[in-house]
DNA sequence: GTACATTCTGAAACGCGTTTCAGAGCAAGC
DNA sequence: GCTTGCTCTGAAACGCGTTTCAGAATGTAC
């Protein structure tokens, strides 16, 4: 493996001069540029990008942290964000936390270690003010709402994705409605329950379903559902994995919809199509690809920004 | 930010006796080891990994190459990945390629640059005899078929998997079966469409659609296959998704399934069971977890393995 | 008392690219 | 002819932790 100093050695230069034609500085002659590149190809040299971080402090990376890999949630995000990573010659190192608090911190010690440049949480479990006690070691920018004025935050205005999808509901003659909401105490549930209790005039407590994440957690509803004696004429489920598992078991178990209850999706997965699923279609991949510019922009001095973002409703065959 | 020279003059010692103590080494004095431990928490003490890793010219990364981000089949392998880089303290950094040669090079050339210690592709489009151009930079691990034998593989036995599940439809009574396969030229379409000609006395050239990766493919693939005068009884799905997208399609248009076509899927996703969808179960965590490990043991000198993993029929209510 | 082993310590070199600084050579401007 | 400014060059320092090597101090064995 050669290095800088072997190819100065082999075309007769000091280092310093290798280094600039390897950075296209304009001060070389033309001559020695030439004996440079030919060092360079004849000894098959490659810049160590160890030392060049090392050297410039920076790292050319972000740790994206998320609790779960192989939740299709998180994809749209990642697929948005590896696109404006790519753009910028930019590395994603993946965290899966698994909502722990261990993880995250973990996570976050990248940025103090300096093995990362930045880090952009899609979700997570810790506070705002512990995430903050971070913030002096690199940028930091959150999918999530209610980040402080020193962590970008780019997300979907829950709160009004929540009103508008109850309204399409509403304007559908749907009057009882139940809401399913994934983890309990997490800011975009507690905005969206904020909604469905502001427009609603039947919203009831215990019309509210929390804990539902993935396909299984729908399948699981889907009996929770039926056990009730009163049930509401149409479910919104926060994450079309839910509702397409609830859908799917609803069918099996010989329950029409949406005759006997319609449901509402949220995210806009592109397997919902397949099953004419309405669903209120969120811009995860924009939110990806936003969050990486933010934090990028940061890093380079520049300022910490809050973006909220809006939800289209997509009709389906569920209501 | 304090570094270990700055610890050294503090607790009046040498920078080998806070390198020293920092990595345990038992020749350190109690007193002088109180003495770093009191100045590195005096001064907030954080050990810098780019210099650690420029030092011992280990990164503690692998590259994860993909082509999608956002398709779940590749989430299942990751979180298998990202379980056992953590057992290891190893960090991912994730690559999208698109199946385009250019990324796939640039993600090798990580390696190269040595910017992390080894690289696992779980899918690719660049030729075995170009991977091995790469080999000699460290540790290179596939999850797909017919690598040389230089470089590591963890699979599913695609031939064996298509053989067991159209022995499956078989005894299910169905003798006119259609295969469904994702890149025409992929060894493991190769392997499968092997199997069907070997196994399926009907194999017929023109019931092999391919070309089909996602649910929206799995929509398109429905018209298509409506749109054929003769058609199979029967159809083989190479992905869960394009299984679930067809299913989804042929509902809406009221064709009945296993009635008027039965369909049986691949790779067990969650989603799957709450369709009911009969599906080839493969053990894509297990895959990620050791492509993982024989990543890592060939980094300390072990050798380079093929493993080949079985899948299981998941009954289902599609045929 | 001598020989050898064990414990402890630190200076210096190493990994490798970038940046600062000082200086040389040469051309243009007055 | 002299000053100013640009072009070009390289030595040395820097980022920071690890490792090698030499040496000192102390303990144990015969």
């Amino acid at each position: 493996m050669a290095n800088i100093r072997d190819i100065a050695k082999q075309a007769d230069v000091s280092v310093t001069t290798v280094s600039r034609v390897i950075n296209e500085h304009p001060y070389v002659s033309k001559e020695k540029r030439q004996r440079v590149h030919a060092a360079m190809a004849e000894l098959g040299y490659l810049r160590n990008q160890q030392a060049l971080t090392l050297s410039t402090g920076r790292t050319q990376r972000f740790v994206v942290v998320l609790p779960y890999m192989d939740h299709p949630y998180y994809g749209l995000f990642v697929n948005g964000l590896a696109k404006a990573a790519l753009v910028k010659g930019y590395r994603l190192v993946m965290w899966q936390t698994e909502y722990k608090l261990d993880q995250e911190r973990q996570a976050l010690d990248l940025l103090r270690h300096r093995e990362v440049d930045g880090a952009i949480l899609l979700s997570h479990a810790m506070s705002f003010e512990e995430l903050e006690t971070y913030r002096s070691f690199g940028p930091i920018s959150v999918a999530t709402v209610g980040a402080p004025e020193t962590i970008s935050s780019v997300h979907v205005d829950h709160y009004a994705a929540f009103a508008t999808g109850l309204q399409v509901l509403k304007q559908g003659g749907y009057e009882d409605i139940g809401i399913v909401l994934s983890r309990q105490s997490s800011p975009s549930s507690i905005a969206r329950q904020r909604a469905y209790f502001d427009e609603v005039a039947s919203a009831r407590e215990r019309w509210v379903w929390t804990g539902y994440l993935t396909s299984e957690d729908g399948i699981r509803l889907a009996a929770e559902f039926l056990q009730r004696k009163e049930r509401p004429r149409a479910l919104f489920l926060s994450s079309d994995y839910v509702a397409l598992g609830f859908l799917g078991e609803m069918h099996r178990r010989g329950v029409r919809i949406p005759e006997d209850v319609a449901i509402l999706g949220f995210d806009g997965h592109p397997i919902s199509q397949a099953f004419g699923l309405a669903t209120m279609h969120a811009p995860h991949e924009e939110i990806g690809r936003a969050l990486f510019d933010v934090t990028f922009d940061e890093m380079d001095g520049g300022a910490v920004r809050t973006q909220s973002l809006t939800v289209t409703y997509f009709p389906g065959m569920t209501l």
